[in-house]
DNA sequence: TTTCAGTCAATATA
DNA sequence: TATATTGACTGAAA
């Protein structure tokens, strides 16, 4: 799953005049803004993690792979988009210069008049490193300070209280994702040379194709308990290198996740998101503190290998990372690590422009096509339970998504 | 009520 | 200009 944006992103890097960029991919296809996209990129979270909520934009985006003209739509959309500001940016300039003022990209001439919002907004508090040092020697003393300590920290640095909470609550939560980074990373790492594991498979997928040109294919391993072996490279390669990858493995693993999980959410035992996470200590990089609540009993049975000894080092690593001062982000980096597989489940058949197309945009090399007849049939079967899938999201959701989906 | 996941959106950076 | 960062917010779960 997360593998398919970062092969977006890549294939953005790689080829920047796909024009495929992060505002237009995320506003149009995955319903995003860019920032979030942007962070879905850097600060991915293991599928078993991801909410039915977090796991709609792989949907949206495996959608749009199937569809046989998304990047012809896509730049339709983008040509429309440009042509309807520049026609805003006649009609305002004509009418009065008033709107060289807004910035651009930004229909601030239509609808209610910007001055009131402009005046209502709240500036936007930006803490000082000095103020952020402050909280994070905090945060190392307790993660989950008492009001009143916050209390005291907000007057001491002479912020307000929410912010010094919305700072914890936000500084929890992306250690938190770095977490599974460096985890993800870790044990992809510690089982590369050993087994036929799935971090093991992906981390091989992961140099294998890291070797492309441009396309440095992530391979996270398809999250299912797929067969190990020369077939499990197949797949990783397959995956990485035609159309069936991560977003394809992702939906596996959401099938299988929303497959009886509907009412809520109970998909996370599912073998193949296990399988996924084997070797791979869950969540909760706790220090001392209460478990989290919701997440560490829903992940209970996940716990597993390693929660004794390696989601003790991940807490510890959760310190040092703060201890040391480093930034807890230096995920670029190490997300960058974690593999993922370029694909893109559209159909084989598409024309060659098209797949030149989403070539680019995912990082498809050439060498691939000479997987595909093999993975064919299985990426024929993955694409069906992603049919399924989607069905059932968008009946369940029930929502205008499908809309959306359709441009 | 607290915590969390997910996200927005302003701002910073490359 | 595109992407990354991050404070704030929403809604759900416990």
């Amino acid at each position: 799953w997360l593998t398919s944006l970062k092969s977006i992103r890549r294939a953005r890097k790689c080829a920047p005049n796909s024009a495929l960029g992060q505002r237009l991919f995320g506003e149009t296809i995955l319903g995003l803004t860019q920032g979030s996209v942007s962070d879905l990129l850097a600060r991915p979270k293991p599928w078993h993690k991801l909410s039915l909520k977090g796991r709609e934009p792989f949907v949206r985006m495996q959608l749009w792979l199937n569809d046989p003209n998304n990047v012809e739509k896509l730049m339709d959309m983008k040509r429309m988009e440009k042509k309807a500001y520049m026609k805003r940016r006649h009609s305002s300039v004509s009418d009065s210069q008033s709107c060289e003022s807004s910035s651009a990209g930004i229909d601030y001439s239509q609808g209610a008049s910007p001055q009131p919002q402009h005046q209502l907004k709240k500036p936007r508090v930006v803490l000082a490193p000095e103020e952020k040092e402050a909280l994070k020697r905090a945060y190392q003393q307790k993660p989950y300070p008492s009001p009143k300590t916050i209390e005291e920290l907000a007057t001491q640095l002479n912020l307000k209280t929410s912010t010094v909470i919305n700072w914890f609550h936000n500084y929890r939560s992306r250690i938190r994702r770095e977490l599974f980074i460096e985890e993800i990373q870790a044990g992809s790492q510690s089982q590369a040379g050993s087994s036929d594991s799935p971090s093991a498979r992906s981390s091989r997928a992961a140099h294998s194709s890291e070797g492309d040109s441009c396309d440095g294919v992530d391979a996270e391993g398809p999250p299912e308990g797929k067969p190990s072996g020369p077939e499990a490279d197949e797949f990783s390669n397959a995956a990485a290198k035609s159309q069936g990858g991560p977003a394809e493995a992702a939906f596996e693993a959401g099938e299988e996740a929303l497959r009886g999980a509907r009412p809520s959410e109970r998909a996370e035992p599912e073998s193949l998101e296990d399988t996924d996470d084997e070797g791979r200590p869950r969540a909760a990089p706790r220090q001392s503190s209460p478990p989290a609540p919701q997440q560490r009993q829903g992940d209970a049975l996940e716990t597993l290998p390693n929660s004794a000894t390696e989601g003790d080092a991940s807490t510890s690593a959760a310190s040092t990372s703060v201890l040391t001062g480093e930034s807890s982000y230096k995920s670029k980096e190490s997300s960058e690590k974690i593999s993922s597989v370029p694909s893109t489940s559209s159909t084989p058949g598409a024309g060659s422009q098209k797949s030149n197309s989403l070539q680019s945009l995912f990082g498809f090399s050439e060498a691939a096509s000479s997987r595909n007849t093999r993975d064919s049939s299985l990426r024929k079967k993955k694409a069906a339970n992603l049919n399924n899938i989607i069905h059932r999201l968008e009946k369940a959701a029930s929502r205008e998504e499908a809309v959306e989906w359709e441009f």
